[in-house]
DNA sequence: CGCATCACG
DNA sequence: ACGTACGTGATGCGC
């Protein structure tokens, strides 16, 4: 084994930790957020990754060497921080009692030593890994050393090699000199070319390489400004190069066994966490040192298992399919494919592993006999499947006309149960959240080898966190029922969405003119900007709000304006027709196929639990304003003479809500089937529900929506256009009155401060790292997401367990899930199953999940999304 | 590629 | 004194 150096730059995580943690002190008031963040990434790397050697570099700030070369360079770079500066010292003074080599030299950065060390540990073989969260470090990247940026907070870093860096800039390391001689850092003020930006720069590299390279083909370059940019701005560039070059000659005489590790003693260190009132630190440190002494034994379970690959002749997969299928052998999948999983994707390549062996099945390779029993096995739900993204794999069977079944564990959705803020669900992304060092390049077979070996780390942080249940019950039988309802996708005619935009068309021209006319000139309608100077320079309408980058346009404040010109009421209704027209007409049209729309449902982007849909988003077709209305006349079955049938949960949030808080009045008013805004109004108003006003109601419809996303004054009065002092007033009179709501909601935030985190009924889990903000906005914010989230994400529970419900109780009758939206389902029905559907749908959305409120469900039918009409089963 | 805007629940 | 309702996705502009 190659010995392995770990070397951290000290200034660089310092800021991290510093602006990433709430501002932790001693008793005495001294500040240690710095100490708690690095410590804890020191002790989680100690344990991972068992360096041989290790060193923490620092910089020595007086008259760095760059400032001989250029008087500018960080001349911007604002002091340290007031509650920083202090914490050096006490870094450096627990370093030295963990017995962590330190390094600096007067003159010189971190980074310039580090490079230095790197160089001399490399040469003797070393594999070297470097944690900052400067990028700057990149230009060391080599096959021994490898750099870990620091993304998030300061415990969650990204790794890059050679491979990596090309995949996010196609550059090779040397070349990040080069990046930053043109692009600039403003951090360290160096000054790169004017104009140039990271894209430009990029683009110039891949042509031409170097900072030289392009300099020496300015006349190459495309785009007026940056060529002349570059001829006027050269030296500068070779200047900034230069700056940026990291040194790693340096007047010092070290070995790198001066940076040999050795393990801390309790007796040294022990005093100094405690003079810190490191507790969690200390924890952590006898955690990691408790069988100290032994230092053999378990290696780090950070590398996979060599998985042997065994490929198959045409029998042998035979027989192996089908003793994979007699003994109901659990199966790790993995899928190549080319296309979309939706739109006539096309399997390539499985990936299978199973007891330690790796197999390839290829499309081109398999005879119809192999690949039959192949889709027979995926389609048996006796052999147990474990699968980074099963939706994809149905939909991907579904287009070859054979089922999925047998789902035991998808690691997509269970990485987004245990994660939900995470945005990466790919195979690798999986992997590589278990499993450090990992390889980037994996064929499928291997592929599939490395999601078995993390299967179980999966399985493990469910069952801690209490996710088991919602994966296996709820969101693994939804995937397969989101797919067919993909797979089915919506009627849509072409042809009346076509006319539809040729009547707005000539409106939208017409308005355009007036706008150019009562401008006096023409200029881009849709430029916020334009229109800003237009509005508010050219025509002096008063200003109301900015926006980090000019004038605030949007229709809040026109509405304001309404009165203020004439041109006002013309922008506001370019401005909507625009949106029909680009939006709705346009980006329909180019995804309607064979009279059809199929959207993409995401089950692992919204951070409460809910579904989204994109190309195109369904779930967002206009219904407010009736212009923007008549667009769903478009949407219609698919089958000829059957109806379209939709059904709304009423008030699902607010009865969550009353659920939650077994508040008296909210929980009577549904119990007793109210209105329940016209209650809330007689309530907050102290008056009859008979002597409620249409704007008494409105009032109080506005708070009740309001509490569910974490009421605030200023939402309140913002919404209803009413002074502060008047919303204040409501939430006052309606907290009296609802004394339950106000004592559940003080308590859902008071218990997520405590456990940092929420759940909803179902358990599904959302951390709030924001209530541990460093600014008090943010912290707010976090309140909002306690409140919010366990309402919100319940209704999402809820609707989903539905959805599988509907989904099979609609299997004898001849309907269709079309949409969810939330909480409304859409649905097409042959006319003579209506009665029968409805009931059916009604009972499993109202039964879902019993709440101590009645759920009510209200469905409509039509011949399309426009012309709906309440309708009731009769019993 | 981030920002502003606006569509939905 | 500040800056705020919760959750999404698509489009177009302009740096």
């Amino acid at each position: 084994m190659m010995p392995r150096m770990i070397i951290l730059d000290g200034n660089s995580l310092a800021y991290r930790a510093f602006y990433a943690l709430p501002p932790l002190t001693t008793v005495d008031g001294r500040p240690t957020n710095v100490l708690h963040g690095f410590l804890t990434m020191l002790f989680k790397l100690e344990q991972e990754q068992q360096p041989d050697y290790w060193l923490v570099a620092f910089d020595k700030t007086k008259a760095t060497i760059r400032i001989e070369q250029y008087a500018g360079y960080k001349a911007q770079r604002k002091e340290t921080p007031e509650g920083l500066r202090p914490q050096f010292d006490y870094l450096k003074e627990v370093l030295s009692a963990l017995d962590v080599p330190m390094l600096e030299l007067a003159g010189y950065e971190a980074d310039d030593l580090i490079a230095a060390v790197t160089k001399q540990a490399e040469a003797q073989g070393m594999e070297v890994q470097i944690y900052t969260g400067d990028r700057d470090a990149l230009q060391l990247i080599s096959p021994k050393a490898n750099i870990y940026l620091t993304k998030k907070g300061i415990s969650e870093v990204e790794r890059y090699d050679e491979h990596a860096l090309w995949e996010r800039y196609q550059l090779r390391p040397y070349q990040i000199i080069d990046l930053k001689g043109l692009m600039g850092d403003s951090s360290d003020n160096i000054p790169g070319v004017p104009g140039i930006g990271e894209k430009t720069a990029l683009k110039l590299l891949w042509e031409f390489e170097t900072v030289e390279g392009v300099l020496a083909n300015t006349d190459k370059v495309s785009g007026k400004k940056v060529k002349s940019n570059l001829i006027e701005f050269a030296d500068q560039a070779l200047l900034s190069k230069k700056l940026a070059t990291m040194i790693t000659e340096i007047p010092l005489d070290f070995s790198v066994e001066d940076f040999i590790y050795h393990r801390s003693q309790a007796s040294k260190v022990l005093p100094v966490f405690q003079n810190y009132n490191l507790k969690s630190v200390t924890r952590l440190w006898q955690e990691r040192h408790k069988d100290d002494g032994d230092t053999m034994g378990e290696s780090p379970d950070t590398l996979l298992e060599d998985w042997s690959e065994r490929a198959l002749s045409e029998e042998d997969w035979l027989v192996q399919i089908e003793k994979w299928q007699a003994g109901k052998v659990p199966l790790t999948i993995a899928c190549r494919y080319e296309g979309t999983g939706l739109q006539g994707g096309r399997w390539l390549e499985w990936g299978i592993a199973t007891l330690g062996e790796s197999f390839k099945l290829t499309r081109s390779e398999g005879s119809q006999d192999v690949l039959k029993a192949w889709s027979e096995l995926m389609g048996n739900d006796q052999v147990p499947k474990t699968l980074a993204d099963s939706k994809t794999v149905a939909l991907l069977l579904a287009n070859e006309g054979t089922p999925l079944k047998g789902v035991a564990l998808d690691l997509g959705l269970a990485s987004y149960l245990i994660q939900a803020s995470r945005t990466k669900f790919a195979p690798l992304d999986l992997v590589k959240e278990y499993v450090q060092n990992q390889d980037v390049f994996l064929n499928v077979a291997q592929e599939a080898a490395a999601l078995a070996q993390v299967a179980p780390k999966f399985q493990e942080d469910l069952e801690t966190l209490g996710l088991t249940g919602l994966l296996h019950d709820i969101e693994e039988p939804l995937s397969l029922v989101l797919a067919e309802v993909e797979l089915q996708g919506i009627g849509v005619n072409a042809e009346q969405l076509t006319h539809f935009g040729e009547g707005i068309s000539v409106t939208l021209k017409q308005l355009e003119q007036d706008i150019y006319a009562l401008a006096e000139e023409t200029f881009n309608i849709n430029s916020p900007k334009q229109m800003g100077t237009i509005l508010f320079e050219k025509l002096g309408l008063p200003t109301a709000k900015k926006t980090k980058t000019g004038y605030s346009t949007n229709a809040e404040i026109l509405e304001e304006l309404r009165s203020a010109h004439p041109i006002i009421e013309k922008v506001l209704d370019y401005r909507q027709l625009n949106k029909l027209m680009s939006t709705y007409v346009n980006g329909l049209l180019a995804q309607v196929k064979d009279g059809r729309i199929h959207t993409t449902f995401q089950q692992t982007v919204a951070t409460t639990g809910r579904l989204s849909s994109t190309e195109p988003n369904l779930q967002n077709i206009p219904m407010r304003l009736e212009q923007g209305r008549q667009l769903r006349k478009v949407f219609h079955p698919t089958e000829p003479g059957w109806v379209l049938l939709s059904a709304d949960y009423s008030q699902i949030e607010l009865r969550i809500l009353a659920h939650y808080s077994q508040d008296p009045l909210l929980c009577e008013s549904f119990a007793l089937g109210q209105d329940v805004h016209a209650r809330t109004a007689a309530e907050v108003f102290g008056i009859p529900i008979e002597a409620v006003t249409s704007m008494m109601r409105r009032s109080a419809k506005a708070v009740n929506f309001g509490l569910v996303y974490g009421l605030t004054e200023f939402g309140l009065s913002r919404d209803l256009g009413i002074p502060r002092k008047e919303s204040k007033f409501y939430i006052e009179q309606y907290f009296k009155r609802y004394n339950g709501v106000k004592r559940y909601l003080e308590a859902v935030v008071e218990k997520a401060k405590q456990e940092g985190q929420v759940r909803t009924l179902l358990n599904r889990l959302r951390r709030i790292p924001e209530l541990l903000h460093s600014s008090r906005v943010q912290r707010q914010f976090g309140e909002r997401i306690a409140m919010n989230t366990p309402v919100q994400g319940t209704a999402a529970d809820i609707i989903k367990i539905a959805m599988i419900k509907v989904a099979e109780g609609l299997k004898p009758f001849r309907a269709d899930i079309l949409l969810q939206v939330h909480d409304e389902l859409l649905l097409q029905v042959a006319p003579e199953d209506l009665e029968s559907v409805a009931r059916v749908l009604i009972d499993h959305m109202e039964n879902a999940y019993p709440l101590s409120v009645p759920m009510t469900v209200e469905c409509k039918v039509g011949p399309n999304w426009y012309d709906m009409q309440p309708f009731k089963p009769t019993n």
